[in-house]
DNA sequence: TGGAAAATTTGATCTGTGTCAAAGAGACAT
DNA sequence: ATGTCTCTTTGACACAGATCAAATTTTCCA
């Protein structure tokens, strides 16, 4: 599965939270026709919360539009974002009742939910759901499992160019044509989410990308409309193995 | 599923990595049967390597005895752990040929494998083995999302108590009977394996845990015997809501 | 049982990131 | 346009944890 396949599966069944992340060829129209009966559309505005940890959350959803975060709080404020959703990405757990973590609105966002009830019933009669869950569920870990080294082993410059890495790969594939070297996107999340994100303050945030932006690894237009200039450039600031870590 | 369970799951059908984690009453003889012609055992000593990330892995497993780690190491030599397997866990996954990361033996380990393709086939077959998995690999994402927390925003005496907690939580379901406040447990890690586990120095590590012996927290015999005398005392220097995050 | 190698502890010092504070820049409503 | 509010940048300083070094304890093999 490359993300282009990814971008056109999203485009072609936008309500269909199986086949986002290109599983087209699977779905068959009687599971469709199930999953319109249970389906149903959520906006929420930036800074609205989908739900709260412990809460009881009796859907599951795909994003269809916008940015959705899911973060951890300690007793004093501390927070960690343990969960970033674009576009295409499928939240929510059959088998669970509880939301174990807060479900924020970043930017402006629309979800397709559907009942999770129904849906389970779902899973339980066409096999192949539970299987395209396990391996979605396993991405989810691998991606997690990438984070951790972040926030435990880098440096913050590492940890900056890491999640403009990131945010540069998914972006790309929404919106930039040409395999150059240049890459143009838009940064979602604001300096304080960056920072929950990656474990630092938010100045540490500013003060790094000021950093890199000094010595020409990125450009800035305003504070949020990002160019790279070299793309291997940036990749050589995040610490990781130059082949991105993508080798399955 | 309680962690008594588990701990008679393991017991009664040490052999089967669906039983495994209690799910013995949905196993069915002829699947049994399937999985005794597929197994084997390996046996590793303290120390050796399982896999290298980036290897190919022909089977999925599942920890008898010992303990086993996921890690993580950048160009440079800075590793990270991202995931510790206890008995019972699984390892390995199905649709994947590359591991993604490390597996090494912290202690002497054994692990009861089974081919991957067979595993595979029989997963087609069965469908609850794709749900039970599903499950798992949900409860791994949701550890791996509070070890997110620790390593972003705790202290390094938070670090230590947590991970003393989450050891004596594991073993302590193995060994102790009584549901007293005192705790007694054997550290299988090394000062370093705990260091790559929380993100910190093994210099670290090592003060902090005379730290919290000299401020009476714990009590040590030899380097690796602990003794809780407060397991609730304990459970507040980790900075988790009191609840301990159980709350599913 | 002795002795070397490995693991751990402890000390001294350094440094990257956090904290606190204030000034600048954008966004938006009136 | 003007002012208010939020977000971001920048500065000065503090401190938790890293680094470097050495002493001590444990392990384990001869």
């Amino acid at each position: 599965m490359t993300l282009q396949d990814a971008k056109i599966g999203f485009k072609d069944c936008s309500d269909c939270p199986i086949r986002h992340r290109a599983v087209c060829a699977r779905c068959e129209t009687n599971e469709l026709e199930l999953l319109e009966k249970i389906k149903y559309y959520r906006s929420y505005e930036a800074g609205q919360t989908v739900v709260w940890s412990g809460d009881q959350m009796d859907f599951v959803a795909s994003v269809v539009t916008g940015i959705a975060a899911l973060t951890q709080t300690m007793e004093d404020g501390r927070t960690q974002m343990v969960g970033l959703l674009l576009p295409s990405d499928f939240v929510g757990r059959p088998g669970r009742n509880v939301a174990p973590y807060d479900v924020t609105a970043t930017t402006n966002l629309m979800m397709c939910c559907f009942r999770k009830k129904p849906f389970e019933e779902m899973m339980q009669a066409t096999p192949h759901i539970a299987q395209r869950l396990l391996e979605m569920t396993l991405d989810e870990l691998d991606a997690a499992r990438e984070w951790m080294l972040l926030l435990g082993r880098k440096t913050a410059r590492e940890k900056i160019a890491s999640l403009l890495m990131i945010i540069a790969r998914r972006e790309a594939s929404l919106n930039v044509s040409a395999d150059s070297d240049v890459r143009v996107f838009d940064l979602p999340l604001t300096r304080e989410a960056m920072a929950n994100y990656l474990g630092l303050t938010l100045e540490t945030v500013s003060r790094q990308i000021s950093a890199l932006r000094k010595d020409g690894v990125i450009m800035l237009e305003g504070k949020r409309h990002v160019t790279v200039p070299d793309f291997q450039r940036l990749q050589d600031e995040t610490g990781d193995d130059s082949d991105g870590g993508m080798l399955f």
